[in-house]
RNA sequence: GGCCCUAUCGUCUAACGGUUAGGACGUCGGAUUUUCAUUCCGGCAAUCGGAGUUCGAUUCUCCGUGGGGUCACCA
């Protein structure tokens, strides 16, 4: 069986660079029906903080990827320790006597890998053979003392506990796999498959990290980015199914179906937010209308004169207007729903933006409102249109629609007011004429 | 600097050694809407350079160059 992991530290907040390798591991283990093992590697306990362990879990709750087994490596010191000193027995670890790096000059027993000094040649999925002299390695250090694993034996010894066959991983692993392979060797573990994956940039070309400003997943979260579009967009960087290469849209479920390693990518991909935005705008389309109504009634349902029925209609026309869900908060931020659900302030000057006298724009308002009352058929958009369109060509398309749709919404900018009619129904469509031509 | 990895439009990418080098994002222009957004059309835009191998290289090899990673008693 084919066992990955995703073995993150919790030194800092789980950024989109994690992320992408947890979800490559996850899908080729879903793919294969195999295992996916999160395992937290909080060895150093100095960098060690929990809020950060808890934003791992965190993000990977949010984003669905759910593990079969959880491990957490300061749980497992020892079984590192016996096997530290099993290595020292064997002579192929010792125990040297170095003085702290810390300059206080007290002497401590570190613990260092008696290196043989090969040439170590490993099979990389993605990349082909990659072969490495290990002899300026040196006999490098995996224990701080023999109670206290260091990274490189750690990783080893879990991951060969755990079963993992499958070591899927960031590029900048790659350095750190011929001495991994060392220790595994000693250890007498089954050698593991490798799968270094590109190293993802931002846009200044660097690899992503918290310093440089990479975001924690959890604020796309927050910002209203659907978990499937981020994850989604994250497997687009660096992997793609072939077959023309055309088809951009993969559903997690689709993923797990269709995912292989050979494809992908060796390059870095650069970090792209506006591919992420047009991923989630494409999601969110796709979502069914109901989710569509949950997810933005909370932004404007304390609005005053909120009404449902109201909201449910106008609902198309925030979406469309829309990238993430936070941008709903930013319409009723700048005024651009309130109007659906209460009159607006109509001034003058607005009516008049385009040129017409205010008196022209009165007669014309007066003029629809009397086609509209002696209307009688269906209440929709193309209908009102129809309706009054001809009288718009007749006066003129601009002195005609602006004043009208700016008595509607008050808005300089906003849906059409054929729609807007639609929309707000024709007690408030009345309401709203005449008070503007009052 | 040593070692390792890597190289197609600005970005993400497609292309059994033979294609007018395709798609998507963005951008620009147009149509619809005399507002905004949506939608629909269209344009611009790439094989890092040099040698080979081959009838023929984006594709294979080598050498440059660029970019990145890594060189801890961090992970």
């Amino acid at each position: 069986m084919i066992v990955t992991r995703f073995a993150p530290s919790p030194t800092g907040y789980l950024h989109a660079g994690n992320y992408r390798t947890a979800v490559f591991a996850y899908l080729y283990a879903r793919k294969n029906n195999g295992k996916f093992i999160l395992r937290i590697e909080d060895t150093d306990r100095a960098r060690f903080d929990q809020k950060y362990q808890d934003n791992i879990l965190e993000s990977l709750s949010w984003l669905g990827l759910e593990y079969d087994e959880l491990y957490i490596q300061s749980q497992r010191h020892a079984r590192h320790t016996e096997l530290m000193q099993k290595l020292v027995d064997e002579d192929k670890a010792y125990i040297s006597h170095e003085e702290a790096k810390d300059g206080s000059g007290t002497v401590k027993q570190i613990v260092r890998f008696r290196n043989p000094g090969t040439i170590v040649t490993f099979h990389d999925i993605i990349r082909g053979d990659i072969t490495v002299d290990t002899t300026d390695l040196g006999d490098f250090v995996i224990g701080r003392s023999i109670t206290e694993p260091l990274f490189h034996f750690a990783v080893v010894v879990d991951d060969s506990d755990a079963g993992v066959t499958h070591v899927v991983r960031g590029d900048d692993h790659i350095a750190n796999t011929p001495r991994q392979i060392l220790i595994a060797r000693a250890l007498g573990a089954t050698e593991f498959q490798f799968a270094h994956l590109p190293l993802v940039f931002g846009l200044d070309k660097q690899k992503l990290s918290k310093r440089r400003g990479a975001k924690a997943l959890t604020e796309y979260r927050d910002e209203g980015y659907l978990a499937d579009a981020v994850l989604n967009f994250m497997i687009s960087m660096g992997w793609n199914i072939g077959e023309g290469g055309e088809q951009e849209i993969f559903s997690k479920k689709d993923l797990c179906k269709v995912f292989s390693l050979e494809r992908v990518q060796k390059s870095p991909a650069i970090f792209n937010p506006e591919k992420l935005d047009w991923f989630n705008r494409e999601y969110i389309k796709q979502l069914s209308e109901t989710d569509q109504l949950d997810a933005v009634r909370p932004y404007v349902q304390s609005l005053s004169g909120f009404d449902e029925n109201i909201f449910q209609k106008c609902l198309p026309l925030i979406i469309e207007r829309v990238t993430k869900w936070s941008d709903v908060q930013t319409m009723v931020n700048t005024n651009d729903i309130q109007y659906y659900f209460t009159d607006p302030v109509v001034s003058n000057d607005l009516l008049t933006a385009k040129g017409t006298e205010i008196g022209e724009c009165k007669k014309h308002l007066t003029a629809i409102s009397e086609l509209l009352q002696s209307y009688t058929g269906e209440w929709n958009t193309d209908s009102i249109k129809s309706l009054i369109m001809p009288y718009a060509d007749e006066q003129g398309r601009g002195a005609v629609l602006w004043p009208l749709r700016c008595a509607l919404s008050g808005r300089e900018k906003s849906p059409d007011p054929f729609t807007l009619i639609s929309v707000l129904g024709s007690e408030s469509v009345f309401r709203r004429i005449n008070s503007s031509i009052q």
